[in-house]
DNA sequence: GTGAAAGCGCTAACAG
DNA sequence: CTGTTAGCGCTTTCAC
């Protein structure tokens, strides 16, 4: 390999002065000469200098790198989140390092481990889906390494967060549903662990309240987020008694695993079976037919979780709470009308 | 801020010893004798001590990185190729610098500076769409860096790369049409200087051809790859006079986008229209009908860029080219039989 | 067996 | 105005 960049000390032999005139010409440091500054400037360009960010990560204890924890890496929902970050922290001359946890408590803790050997200067994370104990994250406060969740969150009186409008969302999931006439509207949520689940759950809920239809507890089942496990629990709901007429399923995965097993079941979308999800707006065109659903902010929540994390870095604040609003999306998987 | 991390330093002073000492010890040098190599071992792992991987990529010239440059981020098929990357990458001890081109020739070129000037050790590139110029490559092979292309290719006597057969694919493509008894297959293409493209014209020619089906060339289209401008060419083939019975969209979201048109035109698949793409697995079964697809080994592609980047990093070899082999897996949306 | 010193590329305090 | 020096964390050669 050979050192291919060029260094201070390569450009001060050549200009037979001394690296720190050549360090200091290049900052304009007003000490030095002016035609001291063009000449070095200009060898500078010519010999394609850049300032080695290794040596300045070890002098300053600064590495200009952010560790950004996903669930998952290969979904257009975290795809497109990270592209959020990435956009903002590279304004900033930040890179992203990257990291899946794969939904598992023990590889998200893992790649905590690994970022932090990395020198990250903190961390951005969604947490996986089995994570119930914080002490991993509690640590961190512990060594004031600044720390942003986005989408699923805890700890949030001690730590910066970005979420999307759960309840507001799902409240008015419900109440456009009961709104086209249906009357039985089921939910599908995801683990209880995880506040996304909580907060649909309760906006569903107090929509269902608002528009004095019942809660029946069989109209609530749970997954696991995954494909297979969010088409079990839309098996069960059709396989009920007295099944529902219409479905919000917590997020993409699950709106979609629905949708396919209200086909296999030969029911029609929105007559048969009114459909809501909660996705980003990408999937929600790609499907047939096109899903109405709480469009969420992911680009959007990427930048903001970038921005509490500049936050953060910069000065030690008090923990912010961001909440973004989303957008309800009529679109043919709920519209009676038509 | 402050130093949170534990030096050697931190650990000869505790010991007090000196700093070469603990250094040894902890990687069992002979010298060393087995009590001092105990003692620091213990207290290096009581102080959760880590080496600090700027201070040994200053002294060993070497930083760990790879940059990887897509034309964008947010798509499941460059994202499920990250993750193969990835995957690859962290066995050996790697990370990941990721950049994205956005498709623009300039924000290549930007990104290759930026990632260069963090100091990756070498580049995994997937061009963008506008790139017909490859002198920004050649420097990079100049300069005796690390390079690898996948997917979309180009000097390839000099580069090593990981594509699909496309021309093989395509090609089954276009018999298995003839095969559904289509007669009159169209083809939506991308843009010529794309490897892409034109391998899988040419093998959707050589399908024709092998069927003894007429060669027209009001059936072969164009497009930007973008959702709209694949609109517009899917449009075109269906205000043809003379009109298609079946397309083959270059990739995904070509082929998502020529479903929506067919449908738009009250058009069947796979009856009046047949359709099938090239396309990862996720997406082909999303979509209704489920699209018959050439699945694109986008995980395993990842995997052997990077498996090829580190044969190209540990000793300078002559490039290699690996094809990866590809599945017809034929769904609905061609299969007229059902 | 262990320590001292140089050096990777850079900045900043201190000299002159 | 410019040079010298120390030091960020680490490995390695050379001394003892």
């Amino acid at each position: 390999m050979g050192n291919r960049h060029t260094s201070l000390k390569d450009l001060a032999r050549e200009l037979k002065v001394s690296i720190s005139t050549v360090s200091r010409a290049l900052k304009d440091h007003p000490d030095i000469s002016r035609e001291m500054k063009e000449k070095v400037k200009q060898l500078a360009l010519a010999r394609k200098y850049s300032p080695n960010p290794l040596a300045m990560g070890l002098l300053k204890q600064e590495t200009r790198m952010i560790g950004v924890i996903v669930p998952d890496l290969v979904t257009h929902f975290y795809a497109s989140i990270i592209a959020g970050i990435e956009s903002f922290a590279k304004e900033k001359g930040y890179f992203i390092l990257l990291a899946s946890s794969n939904e598992s408590y023990e590889k998200e803790k893992e790649s905590i481990e690994n970022l932090l050997k990395a020198r990250v200067e903190g961390l951005i994370i969604c947490m996986s889906q089995e994570t119930r104990e914080t002490s991993h994250f509690k640590s961190l406060l512990a060594e004031n390494i600044p720390l942003v969740f986005f989408d699923r969150v805890c700890l949030q009186d001690q730590v910066s967060s970005v979420t999307a409008d759960n309840t507001d969302a799902s409240k008015k999931i419900t109440r456009h549903f009961a709104e086209q006439g249906y009357r039985r509207i089921a939910f599908i949520s995801g683990p209880e662990q995880l506040n996304i689940s909580r907060e649909r759950l309760a906006g569903y809920i107090a929509g269902l309240e608002s528009c004095q239809l019942p809660v029946d507890a069989d109209l609530i089942e749970q997954c696991n987020l995954s494909h297979d496990s969010a088409r079990q629990a839309m098996n069960r709901l059709l396989n009920l008694p007295n099944p529902p007429d219409a479905v919000f399923g917590i997020n993409d995965t699950v709106a979609f695993a629905a949708m396919k097993e209200i086909k296999r079941h030969q029911l029609q979308i929105p007559n048969d079976m009114g459909l809501v999800g909660f996705t980003d707006e990408f999937h929600a065109t790609v499907v047939d037919p096109p899903l109405t659903s709480i469009t969420h902010p992911t680009y959007e929540m990427g930048v903001e979780a970038a921005r509490l994390f500049f936050d953060q870095l910069n000065s030690k604040q008090s923990p912010k709470t961001v909440t973004l609003k989303t957008r309800l999306v009529v679109r043919e998987s709920s519209d009676k009308a038509r």
